[in-house]
RNA sequence: GGUGGAGUGGCCGAGAGGCGAGGCAACGGACUGCAAAUCCGUGUACACGGGUUCAAAUCCCGUCUCCACCUCCA
C-alpha cells in the first residue's frame, strides 16, 4: 500500500507519487508575522511536521519549506501603532513562532525564507506576467502592478469558484484595475509609509502583495514544479488560488497536489486574529504539558475542524498518561529482567495503513491504544519478552506522532535543577513508608502517601517497590 | 448570489451501505493491607421528515441548525 492523500484541487483522494521518486518537495505558507502564534496556527505545523515524519519513515527525503510573511498591511499598521520598525515587530513574533516550534518538539524546516529576502525573485516574476500579458501596471499611477484575472481562463480552477459567480467587490475604490478581481502583484509606495518598505524596481518603488511572495520562494528553493502545497484550508481562496494562477501563467507547473488543514474553532468559531479569540501558544503550553497540547492536535483527523476546550485538552493529557505508564513500566522490566525484543519490531500493518490512507491520524492512534492495552497485559502475565516487543513498537509509533517522551525535544524543556533534590526527598520519604508497611504500620504508611498525595504526587506500589511520579 | 464543510453515545472524536474505531468519564469485577496503576466487563449513538435497499449513521429527496471562504487570516 502507498500514501493517498486529499489532494484540495481535484477534490478527491488520489495516490501520492513524488515527482523524483523517494524525495518530496512541500511548500507550506507560513505565518505572517503580525502577532504571537495562537494554538489554530500551530496546528498546521504539527499536522505537517507528522506528515514529514511519515515520509520520511516511509523512505522518502523531505524538503520542506515554510515562508514568514514579514512585510503586509497589518504588520506596518501594528508596529507604526506600537512606535517600532516594522522589521523589528515582524522579527519579534517571528521568533515567539520558533519559540512555538521548540515548545511544541517541532523540527524547523528545512528552510525558512523570509518574504523580504526574495525581492528580485519576486521582480522577476511579475516581469515575467507583464511581459506574457497577463499582469499590467495600474492605470492610476498608483505604481501598483494587478495580475489581469481574465488573461488567465483557468482561474478558480483550485477553489472551483467561478469568476462570473464571484460575489461582486465589495471593494468600491478600483485602484486603477481592469477588473475588481484582479489582485495585486505589487503595491506601489504610498507617501508616509516607511521608506523601508520602499524597493526599486522597473515599475516603481513599492513592496510585494501577499500572493507573490509565495510563489517566488517556492519557485526560488522547489523549482518551477515541486510535490506538495500546503497550508490551511482559508487560504484556498484566494490565496492559494492567486500563487497557482500566477505561477502557472508565467509558465511554471507549481504544485501538484494541495493539501489543507481545518481550523481550530473556539466557541464554534474559527481561532483567528480579528476575532481576537486566538489562544496563544503560550497560554496553552503553560497549563498543559505540551506534549499532551501536541497530542491534542495531532490526533483528530487534519482536515476535520476541532474544538478547543479545557476538557479536550484534559483527556488528551490522561489519555498520553496511559501510555506513558505503559512505556515506563516496559522499561523497568526492561531493565531489570534483561529481556529483549522478539524479531525486529516493526510498525503495525494497521498503522502503516492507517496513515497511509491520507494521513489517517485517529486510525494510527487507535493502533497505538490497542497495542498499549496488549504490551499492559503481558506486563501483568509476566511476559517480559512480548512486553519489550511491544514497547519497541509502541515507541515507534510515537516517534511518527513525535511524541516520545523520551525525544530531545522534550527533555531540553526540564530545566528544573531542584529535580534531584526532590527525587531524594521524596525516595527518603518512601522508603519510611516501605518500613512503616514491613511492621503493618499502615496509619503511619498512610499518613506518608496522604502527604505525598497532597503535594499532587502518586504513589504506586509495584512488585518492585514504590513508584511515583507526578 | 456563488463555493465548501459540519450536526455521531455523558464528553471528545473516527467511520461512510451489513460486522458498535479509539480516547476521556462513569459503573461493576480481578489485583492491592487500603489505594493508585493495570486488566476484564458494561453503551443498542449517528439533527429532523420521507424514500431506495434484504440491509442506511453511511445512498436519494426535502427540512432545520451551525461554520467557513468569496476582503487580511493556519
Amino acid at each position: 500500500m502507498t500514501l493517498s492523500l486529499y489532494d484540495s484541487a481535484r477534490g478527491a483522494k488520489v495516490p501520492f507519487v513524488p515527482l523524483v521518486p523517494g524525495e518530496v518537495s512541500i511548500y507550506c505558507c507560513g505565518l505572517t508575522v503580525q502577532s504571537a502564534p495562537h494554538i489554530g496556527h500551530i496546528r498546521k505545523e504539527v499536522v505537517f511536521d507528522v506528515l514529514r515524519r511519515w515520509l520520511t519513515v516511509t523512505g522518502h527525503r523531505v524538503t520542506l519549506i515554510t515562508n514568514v510573511t514579514d512585510i503586509d498591511d497589518k504588520i506596518l499598521a501594528k508596529s507604526a501603532e506600537r512606535g517600532v520598525p516594522w522589521y523589528a515587530h515582524a522579527y519579534a513574533n517571528e521568533l515567539e513562532l520558533h519559540r512555538a516550534y521548540a515548545a511544541l518538539g517541532l523540527a524547523p524546516p528545512t528552510y525558512e525564507p523570509r518574504a523580504t529576502g526574495h525581492i528580485p525573485e519576486m521582480v522577476e516574476l511579475v516581469q515575467i506576467l507583464i511581459d506574457k500579458g497577463h499582469a499590467y501596471v495600474a492605470a492610476n499611477g498608483s505604481g501598483d502592478v494587478y495580475f489581469d484575472v481574465r488573461s488567465w481562463p483557468q482561474y478558480g480552477e483550485l477553489s472551483g469558484q467561478k469568476l462570473a459567480e464571484m460575489e461582486p467587490a465589495a471593494d468600491a475604490d478600483p485602484r486603477g484595475k481592469r477588473d475588481p478581481r484582479d489582485f495585486a502583484l505589487w503595491k506601489g509606495y504610498k507617501p508616509g509609509e516607511p521608506s523601508t518598505t520602499a524597493w526599486a524596481t522597473p515599475w516603481g518603488k513599492g513592496r510585494p502583495g501577499w500572493h507573490l511572495e509565495c510563489s517566488a520562494m517556492a519557485g526560488r528553493y522547489l523549482g518551477d514544479e515541486f510535490d506538495i502545497h500546503g497550508g490551511g484550508i482559508d487560504l484556498r481562496f484566494p490565496h492559494h488560488e492567486n500563487e497557482l494562477a500566477q505561477s502557472r501563467a508565467a509558465g511554471r507547473g507549481f504544485a501538484r497536489y494541495w493539501l489543507h488543514n481545518a481550523w481550530v474553532t473556539a466557541a464554534g468559531e474559527k481561532m483567528s486574529k480579528s476575532l481576537g479569540n486566538g489562544l496563544l501558544v503560550t497560554e496553552v503550553t503553560a497549563k498543559w504539558p505540551a506534549r499532551a497540547v501536541r497530542a491534542y492536535l495531532a490526533g483528530p483527523h487534519y482536515r476535520s475542524q476541532i474544538e478547543f476546550s479545557a476538557a479536550a485538552l484534559d483527556e488528551s493529557a490522561a489519555a498520553l498518561a496511559r501510555v506513558d505508564s505503559f512505556v515506563t513500566r516496559a522499561n523497568e522490566v526492561r531493565g531489570h529482567t534483561g529481556a529483549a525484543p522478539v524479531g525486529v519490531p516493526a510498525l503495525p500493518p494497521a498503522f502503516r495503513e492507517a496513515l497511509d490512507d491520507d494521513l489517517g491520524t485517529p486510525a494510527a492512534l487507535a493502533v497505538l491504544y490497542d497495542k498499549v492495552r496488549e504490551g499492559n497485559r503481558s506486563l501483568d502475565a509476566q511476559d517480559a519478552d512480548s512486553a519489550v516487543t511491544i514497547l519497541a513498537e509502541v515507541e515507534a509509533m510515537l516517534d511518527v506522532f513525535g511524541l516520545r517522551a523520551d525525544a530531545p525535544a522534550w527533555a531540553s524543556q526540564r530545566t528544573d535543577d531542584l529535580t534531584p533534590v526532590v527525587d531524594g526527598l521524596v525516595s527518603a520519604l518512601l522508603e519510611q513508608r516501605t518500613a512503616a508497611r514491613a511492621r503493618r504500620d499502615y496509619a503511619a504508611a498512610d499518613a506518608i502517601r496522604d502527604h505525598l498525595t497532597a503535594l499532587g504526587l502518586t504513589i504506586e506500589d509495584t512488585p518492585q517497590g514504590p513508584r511515583w511520579s507526578r
